[in-house]
Parts: structure tokens; C-alpha cells; sequence
DNA sequence: GCACCGATCGCCT
DNA sequence: GGCGATCGGTGCT
């Protein structure tokens, strides 16, 4: 994605709507700060966009409120983790205002730092004799990024500061331009009728990280 | 109380 | 391309 200078993502951009925060976050750099000390990092390649009550592929369609997303219903700018499938997490970033249960799903990174722990994080449930991963495997997908980021529930409603567990850093490309933006429909979503077909997935066209190939 | 199923992934065919 | 893994949240009885 050529040369790049660091900045703290602007606070104030986490309450757009998140279609539009979704777009704004493609290049930006998700930072995981690990117990350790250790730092963990890499740029957002591919986005969704969840809208809130009226969007039927939301956790929060029709309203919907309870603990498990409750941190939707928050202000943006922090973590919304869910458990699925009985074994993945996937990580959101929540966009809006307190009472407008929008997020963003993170589905795929580039990674930049610390790859050879999320070689190992990413291995630990894998069979020993299976191919070793290659970079464009650690982080392409939902629930790839937070076994690579160690990314569960106990995560859910941080908040993206600089001092977090997770952490948001604005990345200036070389040329914005040089990202060729693809808009698609979302992934795994049927019976929302409508909403299923929706643009409301955005990834950089050129990466070879992206979920889907 | 209970049955259904998911914003997925990895491995096998 | 297909399917099994694996379990908490959800909604209905």
C-alpha cells in the first residue's frame, strides 16, 4: 500500500453512520496491545456495514436489545465482539451515536506487526502436519483476524484508544487514490430478504488479503 | 425446557 | 464444492 505516516485516528469520525465509517476505515491500521506488551497490527482491507433496527441482517434488527449487544447500543468508537458458530469470535467496531445501534464487521487485514505471533496464535487449533500458513492466511477473514489478534470476549465494549487492548491508528497512504475500492453484497447473510442484497461490503480490490479470492 | 441455527473455518472429496 | 465442528443466544412451547 506504499509509504505511510502514523497518526491517532480522529475520535470524532467513529460517529458517522456506518456505511460510511466502514468505507473510512479500508487503510486504516487496527492495533492490538497484548498483556504482554507485545503489539500486534495490521490495515483494515475489507468492511461491512450493519445499519440497526431497520437492517434485517443485524444483531440489533427490529430493535433488538439484550447483553450480548448491548455495546451496540453504545457510543462508536468501541469494540462489539460476538461468539458464533460455537467456536469463532468476530470483531465489530461501533459506529454512530449512544442509541444508534450501528457497527462495522472487520472481516479482513493486511498484516504489519507481528506476524510470527499470529503464526503461532492462528496454529494453536490447527493439525500439526497442515501446511504452514502463509501471511495472506492470518487474517483473512472475521474469525481468522481475531484468533490471529487474540481477539474474544472479553474484549467486547473496550474502547478504540490509544491505551486499549485495541487501538485504531489513521494511515495516510502514499495516494488514497491507490486504493481501488470494490463494493459487493455482504457475506453469509440469506433470510434478510432485502438487506441481503444491499452494497454494504466494501474491500480493496488489488489486496491479497480480502476473505474471499 | 428445548430446538434451532448462526455476520465461519478447515479439511476432505 | 461440500460438510462437520461446537455451543450460546434466541424465541417459542
Amino acid at each position: 500500500m506504499g509509504n505511510t505516516s502514523t497518526r491517532r485516528f480522529p475520535q470524532e469520525d467513529f460517529a458517522q453512520p456506518a456505511d460510511r465509517l466502514a468505507q473510512r476505515l479500508l487503510g486504516q491500521t487496527l492495533v492490538r496491545n497484548l498483556p504482554t506488551g507485545e503489539r500486534l497490527a495490521g490495515r483494515i482491507v475489507e468492511t461491512e456495514a450493519y445499519l440497526g433496527p431497520e437492517d434485517q441482517a443485524a444483531h440489533t434488527r427490529n430493535g433488538h436489545r439484550s447483553p450480548r449487544v448491548e455495546s451496540m447500543w453504545g457510543p462508536g468508537g468501541h469494540a462489539y465482539v460476538y461468539f458464533t458458530y460455537g467456536m469463532h469470535h468476530c470483531l465489530n467496531i461501533v459506529a454512530g451515536r449512544a442509541g444508534e445501534p450501528q457497527a462495522v464487521l472487520i472481516r479482513a487485514l493486511e498484516p504489519t506487526e507481528g506476524l510470527d505471533e499470529m503464526r503461532r496464535l492462528r496454529s494453536a487449533k490447527r493439525k500439526p502436519e497442515a501446511k504452514p500458513l502463509r501471511d495472506r492466511d492470518l487474517c483473512s477473514g472475521p474469525a481468522k483476524l481475531c484468533q490471529a489478534l487474540a481477539i474474544d470476549l472479553a474484549l467486547d465494549s473496550v474502547p478504540l484508544a490509544g491505551d486499549s487492548p485495541l487501538a485504531l491508528e489513521h494511515t495516510q497512504p502514499k495516494s488514497y487514490q491507490d486504493h481501488d475500492v470494490t463494493t459487493a453484497t455482504r457475506i453469509g447473510i440469506d433470510r434478510a430478504g432485502e438487506w441481503a442484497h444491499k452494497p454494504l461490503r466494501w474491500y480493496v480490490t488489488a489486496s491479497a488479503h480480502v476473505s474471499v479470492r
